[in-house]
DNA sequence: CTTGACCTTAGAGTGCACTCCAAGGCCTAC
DNA sequence: GTAGGCCTTGGAGTGCACTCTAAGGTCAAG
């Protein structure tokens, strides 16, 4: 088995558009996380290239989650910082994380509503059951492309 | 028990202001998806006012709901359009329909996925058990308010 | 050692979804 | 009937998260 040592990647192997890659963003926008302070400066070489490893996919992976949950990167990076450091500069650590799973208890709670809706669509649609809609209803406009 | 007669409510109520007041939505903002769409242009008092019924309140839950997705207000549009009229002025309703689902399924997994971290996080504080954070880690900057 | 793809920066630009503004009109409680 | 709060419009402004540009430097395959 391999001595994965410590806590930080010393394999810096990737570019900051291979580590793009890795997670579906583009280089600049990892250059701009940086600037924001959602990820740390990043090792760089003797030519001043970022270098990253494989922590780097996850903390990457981190901010998209939560970045579904609609948070702000200012938001995000508190997470982050009770992720790093175990507390946070602006509130209570432990409050900070009750507060934000009761935020995706309640999103998953909205999400399966969703979810049931467009089920229910599904199973309405002509082919699939009865309800047709009726004519005459409002239409969206098609300005569409 | 009452008669809620067909799809449409009849009972108009509500001002912009007290439909948006019940969902958290600002009037401006109401008066804004109007314009882009996603909302059939309401009713007029003689004066030209907007009066709204409780239909209203769903449609603007769903495109609540289909915002935390993180659709755009176009691709609700389509949606909508879908649970209007039982199709889709760009692709195949039910292919439309399927597409969403796995996406919310996705969602679903992901927002699972990051309250475990966050789970594991608070059990990780001081307090709650061992692993205090090592001195010495990169510190996100605090640029506050 | 050259070549071409990829990297660096600061700063400007984009797209989205609001959000506000000004000038004027409506509505309802008194 | 009138006062004050809410309504109307078109258009301008805001905040966020990128996304692009220009001018130049680096890296690694051949």
């Amino acid at each position: 088995m391999l001595d994965v040592s410590a806590m930080t990647d010393t394999n810096l192997t990737m570019s900051v558009a291979q580590l793009g890659a890795r997670v579906g963003l583009r280089p600049d926008t990892i250059r701009y996380y940086e600037r924001s302070g959602l990820i740390p400066p990043a090792p760089r070489t003797t030519g001043d290239h970022r270098r990253y490893g494989e922590d780097a996919v996850d903390r990457l992976r981190f901010i998209q989650g939560a970045q579904r949950l609609g948070l702000r990167l200012r938001e995000i990076a508190d997470l982050l910082a009770v992720r790093d450091t175990g507390n946070c500069p602006c509130e209570p650590a432990e409050q900070l994380l009750r507060h934000r799973i009761i935020e995706i208890d309640a999103e998953l709670a909205r999400l399966t509503a969703l979810r049931a809706d467009l089920v229910r669509m599904a199973d309405a649609l002509p082919g699939n059951g009865p309800p047709d809609p009726e004519p005459g209803k409002w239409c969206p406009p098609e300005m569409r492309r």
